[in-house]
DNA sequence: TTAGAAATTACACCTGAGTCGAAGGTTGAA
DNA sequence: TTCAACCTTCGACTCAGGTGTAATTTCTAA
């Protein structure tokens, strides 16, 4: 073992796949140094860091929004409080776009029922400025006129 | 021509890449006849219940989901105003959910700024019954204790 | 009639977030 | 020393929602 825990150590104690902890490393979410036998190590704060990257991706981030985010934290460090609370004040913003994004989209949805055009010149459903799936790869052609 | 629109026609009406429309088709979406070439013939509702399944996928519908609701309406044949009003109220019912997740969502992460916690065992924010992404393929191996 | 536009099929490729399996190497406890 | 358990890499596969290409056929207007 010599100093570190194992992929399997974390895995354990995160909940994660083994597989998922190494696809996350191409990521750049964790960095884990290997031993003489090429195995990974990693230490206590990776834990955090994974933990972290799990609460962030619940909150709708992708996986290189959250490797972005813990770029500015120390590899090998866990995030420390004062990180956490200005990491989670950017999300809790990003849940509050998403909110509002919602929230306009269901008033023109309101607007519309019983209405039943469906016209491609009239309808306000057709030229929304924000579109709810931004995520993801949809048409990548937008609706012209 | 002999009848129908070309897929062509329908792509500019809509603003659909034609490739999308043969792939709506994989999904039962439209449901065109052939000509004597083999050609797609789509009717004019056709135009409408493409309207339709695009406006259900900004409101983040899957495919499947709007081919689901688009069963209940005859094939080669518009939604009436009835349908589309006792859809678009399901939709709206959709929407409320994914915002009152939203907000649930936030009001824990609210109790955990500041806090820093990110245990295990003890944070709120682990084991949320109602996971953000349920859409996409995330990891499918639950968070247990 | 004939050129060329538009249609057909089938298959490969893309992103994101992974999972799975094969074939082989390392570790650590008895 | 042995041997299971664990680890390594790499490539293929998943799912959604498509896009792009090739080879071929059909349609349409002059």
């Amino acid at each position: 073992m010599q100093g570190g825990l194992t992929i399997g150590d974390l895995a354990e104690r995160t909940g994660l796949a083994v597989s998922a902890i190494r696809f996350y490393e191409t990521h750049g979410i964790v960095q884990p140094v290997r031993n003489a036998g090429g195995h990974r190590r990693y230490g206590r704060p990776d834990i955090r860091r994974l933990s972290f990257a799990m609460i962030a991706q619940k909150l709708g981030f992708s996986l290189s929004e959250i490797a972005a985010e813990m770029a500015d934290l120390p590899a090998h460090q866990a995030p420390s409080k004062a990180d956490w609370t200005r990491v989670s004040e950017r999300m809790r913003d990003g849940i509050n776009d998403r909110i509002a994004q919602l929230e306009r989209l269901r008033d023109r949805l309101d607007g519309c029922i019983g209405c039943g055009c469906l016209s491609l010149d009239t309808c306000a459903l057709y030229n929304p400025d924000d579109t709810l799936a931004g995520e993801g790869s949809g048409p990548r052609k937008l609706i012209r006129d």
